[in-house]
RNA sequence: GGCGCUUUCGUCUAGCGGCUAGGACACAUGCCUCUCACGCAUGGAACACGGGUUCGAUUCCCGUAGGCGCUACCA
């Protein structure tokens, strides 16, 4: 057959947020797309009315838009093969489920539920298949005129695919390789239900996958044991020379404890595992999402690409391009992963030190705001600057390039709380406090001169200096404060850290000095002294 | 229960008959340093088990055990 074109579609049912797994599904389905030059296409499956959840739709659309995963078409985007939602092809699926009924290859069913539930109750292990469609309701039991009066009269029937038994059907998986079912297994699936006119979802995904000219079928492994199902019904529609090759993706399992990672686990476990942030419409449950934890889109991609699949070699950060390039079905594994929450966190701190200034500016004007700090423009390019010089990368003094430990912008706060809030207490138990502020004779203060005046005399002392400082900047405090440290051999560093940050964190001294100005740090030096001598 | 998929450090994984079994996250230690970090260096840490095939199995085959999935008029 005459080389087709790449098309494979990401297609979820709108019955709530998008989990974290449908991600990387649509990721994968993207990947391979555009490695291929092919079109991703957007279907939406809403053959289960009472599933539908308002808001699913556009909430998955919008994560797709955050995440840079772009669609060629579907709904919302447009495209030739439409509708490309399912509850708006019902004539279609009619028109199909009457080939199959019109070849023999489908029967009607008018077994209600409660007959079904007697029997499984009955029959230990009950299946409806060739087995037992003998002594069911259907019109293979029933007369024509029966079947066409019962119709008339109004019962519900579903349509059930008849599955002839002991055959062995081959699935060729791209990733698993052949797998063979035999058809003795499978049961007469419902196909199409008139209760609401719509299909179920085998039905309506071959005809559409069919219809769509999909090429390849990349979906999760919940769907290999249905997959002979499917296979079965393209050769029922004549259509097994078009057929789509399947690949099937290992699950993504909890993180501790067993099973697949589900909906519920995100914040049960401390992680989300949504892209966005969900508020249930029913519920008024609120379910984070990683947007609104920090995470940058690209972070989040990069960590959940790996998750089943690696280039091959020990490359791990990379972009959206990258992966379309590196990306093959060949390379993914076969088993499932857990779901790694800290790898996420470090994959977001190399993706968030690599922004430039301009990014981390509106970022962390958002931080101040939400800890209501009111700052000028000035003041955070400043406090942004400095951090800079520690936060995303410096030289230090030995010529090693350093970086900071930042994994999500909110990370930001405690790491910067001081250059807008003067410590107001001092926990005197603390390791660093503790270590850093002595008494006379705990010998930690001694000055070059064998006198001993203890912490808090060295910080009075020190601020004696710095009173008579003109030039705040940090040249100008240099200029008066080293030749002092040299000439009594002091060692305050720590002491005024202790001082100015309340703890053993933040920028260089000078430069936070310098950022504070003259009176606040008297100020905070005043208080400091006073409240460790308590 | 039945059917299917799967099994390398704690986790994600490389490996496609012969390797001191490699990398990353996490962890530990050291270095750097006015602090915390960052960074750098070092370290501990794995082929589920039992049979085959082979001169030789982490690698191929078969069992066993574990894990996962499916078994709806849900997808």
């Amino acid at each position: 057959m005459a080389e087709r074109k790449v098309r494979v579609r990401f297609a979820p049912s709108p019955t709530g947020p998008l989990h974290i797994g449908g991600v990387r599904t649509a990721l994968y389905n993207y990947l391979f797309a555009k490695q291929h030059g092919g079109d991703l296409i957007f279907r939406i499956e809403d053959t289960d009315s009472s599933r539908f959840v308002p808001g699913a739709e556009d909430y998955i659309i919008e994560s797709f838009n955050w995440l840079g995963i772009k669609f060629d078409e579907g709904v919302s985007f447009g495209g030739e093969h439409g509708p490309y939602r399912q509850s708006e092809r019902r004539d279609i699926y009619k028109k199909y489920v009457k080939v199959l009924l019109d070849a023999d290859k489908a029967y009607i069913a008018f077994d209600t539920p409660e007959e079904l539930n007697a029997k499984r109750a009955e029959i230990e292990n009950f299946q409806y298949d060739a087995s037992t469609r003998g002594m069911m309701r259907n019109s293979l039991t029933l007369s024509k005129e029966e079947v066409d009066n019962l119709i008339a009269a109004g019962e519900q029937y579903v349509v059930r695919f008849k599955i002839e038994p002991g055959r062995d059907v081959l699935v060729d998986d791209l990733i698993r390789g052949e797998v063979v079912i035999n058809s003795s297994i499978l049961d007469d699936k419902v196909l199409y239900k008139s209760a609401d006119e719509l299909p179920t979802y085998h039905l309506a995904n071959i005809v559409d996958d069919h219809l769509m000219e999909v090429t390849h079928v990349i979906r999760g492994e919940e769907w290999l044991p249905s997959a002979p199902l499917h296979v079965l019904l393209y050769e029922a529609f004549g259509w097994a020379d078009t057929m789509p090759h399947f690949a099937h993706l290992p699950l993504l399992l909890k993180p501790i404890g067993n099973g697949k990672l589900s909906k519920r686990d995100g914040d049960k476990l401390g992680f989300p595992v949504f892209p966005l942030e969900w508020h249930d419409p029913k519920s008024g449950e609120i379910s984070s999402g990683y947007r609104e934890k920090g995470y940058l889109p690209g972070a989040v991609v990069n960590f959940l690409a790996l998750l089943g699949w690696n280039p091959g070699n020990d490359q791990e950060l990379m972009s959206l391009d990258d992966m379309v390039k590196l990306f093959d079905l060949s390379k993914c594994s076969k088993n499932g992963a857990k779901f790694d929450y800290v790898k996420a966190a470090w994959f977001n701190h190399q993706y968030l030190i690599q922004q430039s200034d301009a990014a981390w500016v509106p970022a962390f004007d958002k931080v101040l705001k939400d800890n209501g700090i009111e700052a000028t423009a000035e003041q955070e390019a400043e406090v942004v600057r400095m951090m800079k010089l520690k936060v995303i990368e410096y030289t230090d003094g030995q010529g090693n390039k350093k970086k900071r430990n930042i994994s999500f912008a909110s990370d930001l706060w405690p790491l910067t709380k001081f250059f807008f809030v003067a410590p107001t207490e001092f926990d005197k138990e603390d390791k660093f406090i503790k270590k850093n502020w002595a008494s006379p004779g705990a010998g930690r203060t001694v000055h070059a001169d064998g006198t001993d005046p203890g912490t808090a005399e060295e910080m009075n002392q020190m601020l004696a200096v710095i009173e008579t400082i003109n030039d705040f900047s940090v040249e100008g405090q240099k200029a008066v404060i080293d030749p002092w440290v040299e000439q009594t051999g002091a060692r305050p560093w720590n002491a005024w850290r202790v001082c100015l940050v309340g703890a053993g964190q933040g920028p260089d001294m000078y430069e936070l000095a310098a950022f504070l100005g003259k009176d606040e740090v008297i100020k905070r030096m005043k208080f400091a002294i006073e409240k460790l001598s308590e």
